[in-house]
DNA sequence: CAATCCTGTAACTATAATAGTTACAACAGG
DNA sequence: CCTGTTGTAACTATTATAGTTACAGGATTG
């Protein structure tokens, strides 16, 4: 398992997109609603925000979304945290003087390449729309 | 990145399943190959083999795989070595008083599970015999 | 302008996962 | 009996992750 960050941004935009009153969208306030540290929110808000996903103002309260939810893939926001672009780690340098350790750093690559291709199509198929629309049933 | 188990796993396997000479097969042998230590080595076998992936003898070189490289797909393999269910982790406990913190769970569960089936047939969907065929290639 | 509330960010800490290592018991075979 | 092997437990080093403290600086209000 990788980590929770992905789950946190998710969170925190669909904060951002559903908050109508945006003197209550404090860091405070989404940390509490995440149940993390304030400056845990401010960080990622800050990656999310050079990825261009929101803006914010620094001693105000509140932030806005740049892309519209329906046009947010579930891939940009993976992208946007800078996740790893491969799922499994390959295990560094391997015999080059063995037949099997020769080749199977460039064929695990392409194993895993395959697999990866199959998650960025999920995640490029769900948008933060579809996140808001389930958080509403 | 989850770790590298998986793809040293899959370099073990390939090694028992091309190497003739079984008094050869030792795990200093293997760890020469994959690069690592015999006690990493005879630690992922012991899975494998608690996996019924393959069989060994104490004291004695040598291993022997209990299924065909053509029947054992990358998907069992991830299995045997018990790698995660899951692809993100779901932070814990978000505020069951806010609409968002009370559902973001059960959203990310439904949106991880997608994206984890679509993992599951790409490597469903290939064998320890498609990666000999590309090593010898 | 002073007080207060906020963001942005650096720096430090705690915890856990991962892999590497040492050590040794037990088995096999000459 | 000696050597080489497997099987495991226990310890260590390194790194990733998340949480925390601290503080500089912008914004707002009385």
């Amino acid at each position: 398992m990788v980590n929770s960050r992905f789950s946190v941004a998710i969170h925190i935009l669909s904060l951002i997109a559903t908050t109508s009153d945006k003197s209550q969208l404090t860091s405070e306030y989404i940390a509490g609603s995440v149940n993390t540290n304030p400056v845990v929110v401010r960080r990622m808000i800050g990656v999310l925000k050079k990825a261009g996903l929101l803006t914010s103002q620094s001693g105000i309260a509140g932030y806005d979304l740049l892309v519209e939810p329906k046009d947010l893939t579930l891939l940009a926001i993976y992208h946007a945290i800078d996740g790893p672009e491969q799922l499994f780690a390959i295990h560094d340098e391997p015999n080059p003087a063995c037949s099997v350790g020769q080749k199977i750093q460039r064929t695990l690559e392409g194993v895993y390449t395959s697999v990866w291709h199959a998650m960025e199509e999920q995640l490029q198929a769900q948008t933060l729309q579809d996140v808001l629309d389930q958080l509403r049933k």
